[in-house]
DNA sequence: TTTGGCACTCAGAAAGGTAGAGTGCTAACA
DNA sequence: TGTTAGCACTCTACCTTTCTGAGTGCCAAA
């Protein structure tokens, strides 16, 4: 049902009204701002129309129309123009971007802020998603009897350890050779592929006695395992009180309660990012309703993908109010996306 | 200024009824629920009294007295008993603490989230104190030519690295060589002591061109202090928009955007820390005014220390309304501490 | 199909009116 | 000298009422 010339500058026209107003707008105050061609009545009657196809709603029976959750997806995905920021706007982001981070943690908080900062809602970073990188070095570290340090340095130049029990009696030496020998055979293969019993099969001609290499084994499994664990970096919860749609206390407390559920926003991400094209640089975007989490219902969330060497991804975005400038913030989304993309290629790359 | 005994009463049912009922407390109210041998009269003119004295105010003519920030200060000074928490209260405590995180990390944001959903404040924890840890083994590792890993492990088992940049023909077999010579002469030796010089004179005596050696030193040394910044978990924001005193949005708005300032709430828990006494069981409590920092004039800092080994330490504390039961959450403080250390120990010891 | 006109609706601001909890003060009392 | 009852006064919180204005839907005419 693809909307008519005027129906869709209608639907425009009261979407960036309201996005900039926050009023519910009417055939009157819409007639006033845009060059319509014809009078009220015939903007009524329109308006009448697009609210019976659900994509406009009347807050009370004598106050103008705002968009629906359906308008807000219809103008996404077909009225909106994504522009290109304006060198200012380009700048300012630049200049809050710290280039001289060594740590992709500090990269990916920084990028955060920026985009927290410049769209003045809450942003997202997950972590990259390390299960398909490789493990180029693996050390066993001795620390003191019983225990050692796992330390991977993954493909992509992430570095993770873990701190884990052994038996007492190993030695340093006996440490050392299960360490060259995993690393040896393991070094190369994604994090994905790495099972006990690839694990196991990496020391087979050892003469440690077999239950103490099990026990080693088992525990360097989980530091594995637990490397690739996702975390998400979330920031300026609090921007969201002052935006005139949250005014209210109680939708307040909701949504920041809901944010502040633990694992609830990650889990979403990775809902949303499943659903994703395989263009890379697509953004994601999920409306009011759409999105099903209780305390979310006036949010929209946009998010998109930032890469980190030619196989590792991660998510970053946004989490606004529906009632938000979407082309606009999908161009900064976009700039800040590009400039991360640019830190972590100069951290990793060269 | 002792108060007389009387004073003292009325005072302290003062800041309790307030504290629980958040309605201004007027004599006639204070009568009816504490056994005092007087009249409502006499109260008036104590009342009256307490508030020439600074300990009490009036929000205005016709309305019941609150405590002023002095007054929470005598209260907390001289009225107020910190009871131990009753074994049900310790055993919720004790449910939501997990016993088997490996990571400090990790067991400091268990002990924060556990302390913000007791109190229902917003609850704090520093990272440890680390200038005093002195370091057990320290490693560089070559991860491709031109980049090396900084791995050292701190006494009481922290684990830091650090990916540097290092001469690009320098081969693994010096890296290491530099690695073994400066962990031998740095081990044992608390992070604070480690300067550019000891650490340049721990490789006095290699074949590496100097130039060279000074880029590696200059980059593990950047490493090494890098290693003991200090970073601050907050938690529960959110559960402040559930308190009365932060019913008006822009109070709340205040107080979010003063609370995720970078470094605000790090740099004033620091400042507390240094005026603290000795004892390592004390807390330390700031109310409203003292704290002079902009959004925060209604709330108060409870601190107190953890300790993980005997030389390193760091802080978990809350930020509350002024309005609060002090000694309650004063108990609850020193409980999580408490469990807290204990959870260090077993990460730390045996 | 568009337009002007009109009766109707309804939220929100402004204004007024009470109720009630609390105070300070004074004068009497032990 | 400290305590108490009584009283006039104050002021917020809350309720109700009124009014205004922006906006709608519908109808009949262009």
């Amino acid at each position: 049902m693809p909307l008519d010339e005027r129906k869709a500058k209608v639907l425009q026209a009261i979407v960036d009204d309201y996005v900039s107003t926050y009023e519910p707008v009417g055939s009157k105050a819409l007639i006033e701002r845009h060059n319509f061609a014809v009078s009220s009545a015939t903007l009524r009657n329109e308006m009448a129309e697009l609210e019976k196809m659900g994509l406009l709603e009347k807050p009370h029976t004598s106050a103008g129309r705002i968009p629906s959750d359906k308008g807000y997806r219809e103008y996404v995905n077909s009225l909106m123009r994504v522009d290109a920021l304006t060198d200012t706007e380009k700048m300012e982001i630049e200049s809050r971007i710290n280039s001289s981070m060594s740590d992709v943690r500090e990269i990916l908080r920084n990028a955060t802020a920026t985009l927290s900062e410049t769209t003045g809602f809450v942003s997202l970073a997950m972590t990259p998603r390390l299960n398909t990188s490789y493990l180029t070095q693996l050390k066993l570290l001795m620390i003191e009897p019983g225990k050692a340090l796992v330390v991977m340095v993954l493909s992509a130049g992430v570095v993770k350890d873990k701190i884990v029990r052994i038996p007492n009696f190993l030695t340093g030496e006996q440490i050392r050779e299960i360490s060259d020998s995993v690393e040896k055979s393991l070094s190369g293969m994604p994090l994905d592929e790495i099972t006990l019993i690839t694990l196991a099969s990496s020391v087979k001609e050892s003469e440690i006695p077999d239950a103490l290499l099990n026990q080693v084994i088992y525990e360097a499994y989980t530091a594995i395992k637990q490397a690739d664990k996702l975390d998400v970096y979330l920031e300026g919860e609090h921007r969201m009180l002052s935006l005139p749609d949250f005014s209210e206390m109680d939708r307040a407390r909701d949504l920041l309660g809901t944010l502040s559920q633990d694992g609830m926003v990650a889990g979403y991400v990775n809902e949303i990012e499943k659903a994703k094209s395989d263009d890379k640089n697509a953004y994601m975007v999920r409306i009011g309703q759409e999105i099903a989490i209780e305390g979310l219902e006036d949010c929209s969330f946009i998010t998109t993908t930032y890469q980190m060497g030619d196989m590792i991804s991660g998510n970053i975005g946004i989490i606004g109010p529906k009632r938000m400038d979407y082309s606009k913030v999908i161009s900064q989304i976009n700039f800040v996306r590009h400039k991360l993309n640019d830190e972590l290629k100069r951290l990793t790359g060269e």
